[in-house]
DNA sequence: ATACGGTCTATACCAAGGTATAGACTCAAG
DNA sequence: CTTGAGTCTATACCTTGGTATAGACCGTAT
């Protein structure tokens, strides 16, 4: 496939794996937009747009609102002018996504006890799961 | 605070930082339910509580649904009788939060990637950060 | 015994993130 | 040149995860 290949709407929400009007509503929030719109109003998307819907759809699944999102694909092309600020905004969603790691592997280290534990088929007076996410 | 030391809903809110209601929607969901009753239909909760709602809060801000949450939950204290379904769930809920974690350790490296391109003042063809969480 | 804050149930409302429908227009194939 | 699938806008509706309000009851300090 070509550069220059363009997809319609619908073939957009085949390949990324929503509904169509999910795209356009993500359209209106501001966070993806077609290549060009034909004089017909029909949206014409290329290969980006697909690997933005699946971004969005990852990123919500680690917990980000679409607001979030959207902060996260407006970092993209820094300039010059704008890079001291991109820089700070990726700077505090770093700090966010290691929040999250954190909690994560915490989650993880607990399922494992259960699984371990369970095998020797031991009971517990204190929930592990629970107990793994304590600060 | 002694282990019989009981509270009651608002402080339960206080101690958590979520509101009476939400405790009470917990509830209704099957995510909590407090220790004991009295006649007057006061609820009353011991410290574990806390834990299970700041448990909440945190697989929440991971994405995770309420739904999902009460699964988690639920594997707590596995007995003799129940210790192969749990483990089997434990198994299931361990490859979700692998999932994410790895999603997670992607955006984290892009977010440091573009920190250090940008502190070079570089520009970008094509965004890093969308480009990190493809399959 | 009364006042005042906490709690109860029930019900209504809210915001985020979609999803569905109606009625009109487009476009390619026959 | 029509027919059927795809798209358009606009609007209404839906689910999840809460939050607020009303009206009644509880509990304790004065």
């Amino acid at each position: 496939m070509s550069k220059s290949d363009l997809i319609q709407i619908g073939q957009l929400a085949n390949k990324s794996g929503v509904n169509i009007q999910t795209i356009r509503y993500y359209e209106r929030r501001g966070l993806i937009k077609p290549k060009r719109i034909k004089e017909s109003g029909y949206r014409l998307y290329d290969e980006g747009a697909v690997r933005t819907i699946s971004f969005i759809k990852q990123a919500k699944e680690l917990g980000f609102s679409l607001k979030e999102i959207d902060s996260l694909i407006k970092l993209r092309s820094p300039s010059k002018a704008n890079c001291a600020k991109v820089k700070d905004r990726a700077g505090l969603k770093l700090q966010d996504v290691r929040e999250k790691l954190g909690k994560l592997k915490k989650m993880e280290k607990s399922l494992l006890a259960l699984i371990d534990d369970c095998a020797k088929e031991q009971t517990f007076d204190v929930c592990p799961i629970i107990t793994a996410l304590e600060s």
